[in-house]
Order: structure tokens, then sequence, then C-alpha cells
RNA sequence: CGGGGCGUAGCGCAGUCCGGUUAGCGUACCUGCUUUGGGAGCAGGGGGUCCCAGGUUCGAAUCCUGGUGCCCCGACCA
């Protein structure tokens, strides 16, 4: 049978695609930038959502749920937020619809429908939260408000990628409102935390977190911090970001509050997300040529069982008796005992879909009271005795989980490169790519020339970083510190 | 917004240059038989507004004109 996905080393872009797709992760949908996100690729979003909304639930958040649509003069409250969005906003101008005099069956856009004022699809929230805080807020007693919202957001993008930037996609963002600018800042660097646990934790991806430079901060933030994670292919893919929004949307839109000292003061802001965007990365740091490899805390069977060479009667209630004992140590199992299809056409299956854990039973396995155990990560088979079987399973999960883990690390930690010279440095994208580490002299200018003359982008300056004196890559002006370049997605 | 590609069965495609039986192939699907520890084989079968509109012609998937949709690359961008 043809292979039916592109490998990595003939077109990584392909692969990409062709796993999204034939992974029946997400499809390209009837709306140009948009994608249908099928059932198997939401199963993994809702391990994903599930397992932050209770990180942020445990670090004291509520959900709360804003509308999709803002007033034009909300939108532009907030200048730099406003200017920063502006090119990429969807607009409604009409509310009505009506059937075409000259074209029976077809409608247009009633002209007569026009709204007083354009509402903008939210490419983000602050503005109509920020618009909403003003009327909750009065006292230091009001705050902190520590809200955060599962949405769809719209950002009308020239050019989409499945998961990793299409015009509509889902997210949460949390927007919270402080008394303090350290309180503040503490939140921001707090909700860092939980996303680089999360994605290091249950996505296995490692990250490196870090501050963006003036040039990559969120519109309307004082300072941007982010995850930074590191793809197959050695480009660098923004996870996460987390922004400290100063006073800027209090005052933009006159959020004060009476401290304990009876003085009228602006409300100190944060916000943070992450989006699907974070299934693009979890297919690309770990998967390969045969297709997804899932980490076992998000892959939404951890175990199929297929019985071998077909289902029967005995090989059912095999399958069901190993599967409740795995269920009951809350492991998530598939019995796979559709008799149509071959096992040979099942192990392609599911190594397509990335199933950490195959277990094949057939009667030889039965007769030995054993089961053949097949891992995706590494694709070792090996047979393991009924008898504490559920045990194995637990901890062979764990272990494979780690096992993505390390390999993932093993390459991002291998593809951070420290270089003294700007030819090295041009070397180094062209060549194995990853993460440049290299002196900036910390000018907007600087990086504006080196992103127009090697694409490359700074992706942040690592959080305590080691300072150390230096000289730019590009100009020779003095540096304090190392920051780390790289093309990114 | 520039450059390119594609639109023909559920999916993937050939056929289009050079108009002509009943539009074809792979796969998937249905039926039967055989098979069954890594993507089964054989036989039979069902499935099509050939993206849309108009034109040329005895005759259009194919030629002409206009439209439209999606994808890829680039610019742009969390």
């Amino acid at each position: 049978m043809a292979k039916e996905i592109t490998s990595r080393a003939d077109d990584y872009s392909e692969w990409y695609i062709d796993l999204v797709r034939k992974a029946g992760l997400a499809d390209y949908s009837a709306v140009k930038g948009c994608m249908v996100i099928k059932p198997y690729g939401y199963a993994i979003w809702e391990n994903m959502r599930d397992q932050l909304d209770k990180r942020f639930k445990e670090t004291g958040h509520v959900n709360a749920y804003f509308p999709l649509f803002i007033p034009k003069s909300l939108f532009e409250a907030e200048e730099k937020n406003a200017e920063g969005f502006a090119k990429e906003c969807a607009v409604v101008t009409h509310y009505r619809l009506k059937t075409d005099p000259n074209n029976k069956g077809k409608l247009i856009v009633d002209p007569e429908a026009k709204l007083e004022e354009e509402l903008i699809v939210r490419p983000t929230s602050e503005a109509i939260i920020w618009n909403t805080y003003k009327g909750w807020i009065q006292s230091y007693r009001d705050l902190p408000i520590l809200i955060n919202q599962w949405a769809n957001v719209v950002r009308w993008e020239m050019r989409t990628r499945l998961f990793l930037r299409t015009a509509e996609f889902l997210w949460q963002e949390g927007h919270t409102a402080h008394a303090t600018a350290a309180e503040a800042v503490a939140e921001t660097t707090k909700m860092l935390d939980v996303y680089a646990e999360f994605v290091e934790e249950w996505m296995a991806l490692p990250v490196v977190k870090g501050v963006k430079t003036a040039n990559e901060r969120f519109a309307g933030a004082d300072d941007t911090y982010c995850i930074e994670a590191m793809m197959q292919d050695g480009k660098a893919l923004q996870a996460g970001t987390s922004h400290f929004l100063g006073q800027n949307f209090a005052k933009a839109f006159d959020v004060k509050f009476l401290s304990k000292n009876n003085e009228l003061e602006y409300v100190w802001a944060t916000s943070w997300g992450v989006s699907t965007r974070l299934m693009g990365a979890l297919v690309m740091a770990h998967s390969d040529d045969e297709g997804l490899i899932l980490p076992p805390k998000l892959a939404p069977h951890q175990v199929v069982i297929i019985p071998i060479p077909k289902p029967s009667e005995e090989l059912t209630a095999a399958s069901n008796e190993i599967a409740s004992k795995l269920r009951a140590k809350g492991i998530r199992v598939k019995i796979d005992d559709n008799d149509h299809n071959r096992p040979g056409f099942k192990f392609a299956e599911y190594e397509k879909l990335g199933v950490p854990v195959r277990l094949g039973i057939g009667a030889r396995d039965l007769a030995n009271n054993s089961v053949e155990v097949a891992r995706r990560d590494t694709k070792e088979k090996k047979n393991v005795p009924l008898e504490g079987l559920d045990q194995y399973i637990e901890d062979l999960l764990a272990e494979i989980q780690q096992n993505i883990y390390n390999k993932a690390k093993e390459y991002q930690q291998s593809h951070i490169t420290e270089v003294n010279s700007w030819e090295e440095f041009i070397e180094v994208l062209d060549g194995k790519g990853g993460f440049v580490s290299a002196h900036w002299d910390g000018s907007s200018e600087t990086e504006d020339i080196i992103k127009e003359e090697t694409k490359a982008t700074i992706r942040c300056i690592p959080l305590n970083n080691k300072l150390e004196d230096g000289k730019c890559i590009r100009t020779g002006n003095p540096s304090k510190q190392r920051v780390l370049f790289a093309r990114a997605y």
C-alpha cells in the first residue's frame, strides 16, 4: 500500500499537514483560513483544556464569558492595542439579509440594516473586559479580579496553517486586575509558570521561559513573557504568553479604585493565553513519519487492544477483562473489535493516531497467559504476562511520557548554540537551526536589521539570564547578555 | 496583496494540449467465497450537476469569455 504520509525529510511542511489531516485532527473547511477540528483532535484539545482549567482554578481563577463582538469605540480605546490588531479584524457592519429582488433564491445584505456603530469580532478581549471591569471595581476590596474565559477569537491572517495560525481559533484568555504593580507582575509570572509546567509535564515539551523584546511585545503590554518551544525542524514556536499590562487598559477605560489610603488609583492588569496552536506544537514536536506520537497524559486512548487475528468470543472476553483492570487504574483503553480490518491494518492505523501502547492478544498469548505489548514511541514489542499487567502498563505509560520528554529535551538542548560572530550566526541559522544564543545591543533597529537579513527574530530574553559582557553579533556595540534568536512559526 | 497550483465518484488522481462510443484508474464502499500474528486475494456490484455561468460546435470534462472556491509559496502577523 502506498505511503500516505509525506516524510519529514522530503517536506516537513507537507508532513505536518498530512499528519493533521490523516490522523483526523482537523480538516480544511469551506471558509478560507478556518478549520474544522475533528473529534479526535478535539478530544486531545479537551484533555489540554481540562488540565489547564484545573490549574487555573487551583491558582484562584474563575471562568466567565464575555461577548464575541466589541463596539468599535471600545476597541479603539487602548490605542496601541487597537493599532496592533487593526489590520486583522473582521468587522460586522450589518445585521440583516434580504432576498435579492433581482435574483430569487439568493440573499443580499440589506442596505437599510446598517449598524450605527460597527462591531469588531474580538481578536482578543481586553477592550470589552476592561470596559466591564470599570463597573465592577470601586475599592481595593474589589481586587484582585482573577477571571479566565474559554473562547474563540478571530484574526484575519493573510496566510494560515492548520492549528498554527488560523483565522478563527480556540483559546483561553485570563484577565486579571490588581491593586499594585508588584501583584500584577507576580500574577504574570505565576501564570507563565503554570503554562510552562503544563507544557513540559503534560505535552512532554521542554520550553524556554523568557521576556519578549519591545518588537515582539503584545500590543498594549508593558512586558510580554513567553514560553518558547522548539520543533523537530529547528524552528521556534511560541507556545504561550503572559502579559503585564501595566495601567494601560485601566487608563484607557478609566478603571480606578480607592486604595486603603483613600486615594484614587488606576488598576494594574495582566492577561495571558494559550490556544489551539498548542495542538500544532504537540504534533510537530514528537511525531514521526508513521504518524502521531502522543504523550500518554494527553492521548485520548492510552491503550488500544487488538484481537488477533480477529475478534472472537474468547478474545473479546479476555480483552474486556484486561480493559477493566486497566480502567480501574484510570487508564483510557479502547478495544478494537471491528472484525472488518485485519490486525496489520489496525497496527498501522493506531500508529498513525499516536496511541502510546498497543496490546495484541491472540490464541498464542492466551495459551501463554500473556499479551504482546507494543509501545509507539520506540516501536518496541515484547510479551508481558497477564499477571500484573495493569501495573506494568501504568508504569510503561509513565515511562513513555518521560521518554518523549527526554527526547525533545535532548533535541532542544543540542540545538541551543552560542555564537560569537556574524558568520557563525548565519551558519548555524542556515545549518543546524534551533535557538542561537548571541549578544545583541538591545536596540529595535538592530533587531529589525537582523530579521530583515536572516528572517530570524529574537524569541526571548531568557528569565534568570546570566549577565555577560560582549559585543552585539551584528553591530559590535556593547551588550550585557545573550538573547535567543531563531526562525519561528 | 504578489507568485504558483488545483477544482472530474467518499478520498487520491488520469483524461484537457489535439472536441467524437457508455468518462476512466487506484483506494474506499456493498455482496459472495477463500484467507487471517504487520496495511489480504479473487469474482461480481453500486456510486458522477466533470466548480459555476455564458458562448462556439452536429457534438464540449476538453475550445473561447467571464466568474468563483480552496490550497501552497512569499510579504505580513501573538
